[in-house]
DNA sequence: CTCCCACCCGTAGCGACTACAGGGTCAAGG
DNA sequence: CCTTGACCCTGTAGTCGCTACGGGTGGGAG
């Protein structure tokens, strides 16, 4: 499976999984180089293109942003290879993500239980969802 | 405190806590209702506008997408309650809240295991963070 | 009368794509 | 040789939920 010489940007989206308009997008905005062009003005990938796009689109996956990724694929650089810059970068995505997580469960807690008293009176008056949601603010006083 | 009678866009928008922009983003996109104007073209709101827009505030901040506040307005009106469908939509919100818990916690552990690797062993030659996002897919084989 | 603030409108920008429209290219099959 | 159909090209507009800006008006205070 020595294939991905001379991908067509078909061939480099399969390869790497990565939408096709996508990766026009990632050349456009300058996250990945311009290839070589056929005479017929077809894009022509090589194999650092497609490790390229799968280290972007393994960024993707774990949340980072395009120009964290930016950042990234800077760091790691041959040559540079700067851990300590990457790991801070890490760092500070997974306290990101973990504010996210905390935000979220603050949601899920106030939807289930609220949720949960719709389903214990049938008959009440009132809708407690429509009730969160409507709520004079601090009620009473 | 019985102001709110006739208030400007910019006393809805503190009253509310909706950024005056917003509100006449919320206009134009037609989520709130044109208000009366003033002889100069102002805005004039009435408690009802005041009302309906903190129900937004509250649906956003709940996650509710812009269009899924619209429904839950529509199933709010005085007459309707239509408190099943109202629990009905809560419930698909709170999958997907539940759903994007479950994909941020696995990004936490992805990320969290490989800061914590690199910690582990500041002089090792390779930066675990690098190589989860470069690894050659499943490597062996 | 002048100052300034709050309001008016329309448009463009963000992030990260996605989806066209309207063409050109290329290889295989009839 | 010609057609078919899969692929490729460019450029632009749409998505979501705002936010920001530029340039203009209105109305009250000093």
């Amino acid at each position: 499976m020595r294939a991905s010489r001379g991908l067509t940007i078909g061939g480099l989206a399969t390869a790497s999984g990565v939408n096709l308009e996508t990766v026009r997008y990632y050349e456009r905005i300058g996250l990945m180089p311009a290839p070589d062009r056929t005479a017929a003005g077809h894009r022509v990938y090589e194999d650092h293109h497609l490790r390229r796009l799968v280290f972007v689109r393994r960024g993707r996956q774990l949340g980072f942003s395009l120009d964290e990724i930016r950042a990234l694929l800077d760091l790691a650089q041959p040559g540079r290879r700067a851990c300590g810059d990457v790991k801070k970068l890490a760092a500070m995505h997974l306290d990101e993500v973990r504010a996210k997580i905390a935000d979220l469960r603050r949601l899920e807690t106030i939807l289930s239980d609220t949720i949960r008293k719709c389903d214990g009176q049938a008959d009440a008056p009132a809708c407690p969802v429509l009730d969160l949601l409507e709520a004079d603010a601090v009620a009473s006083s």
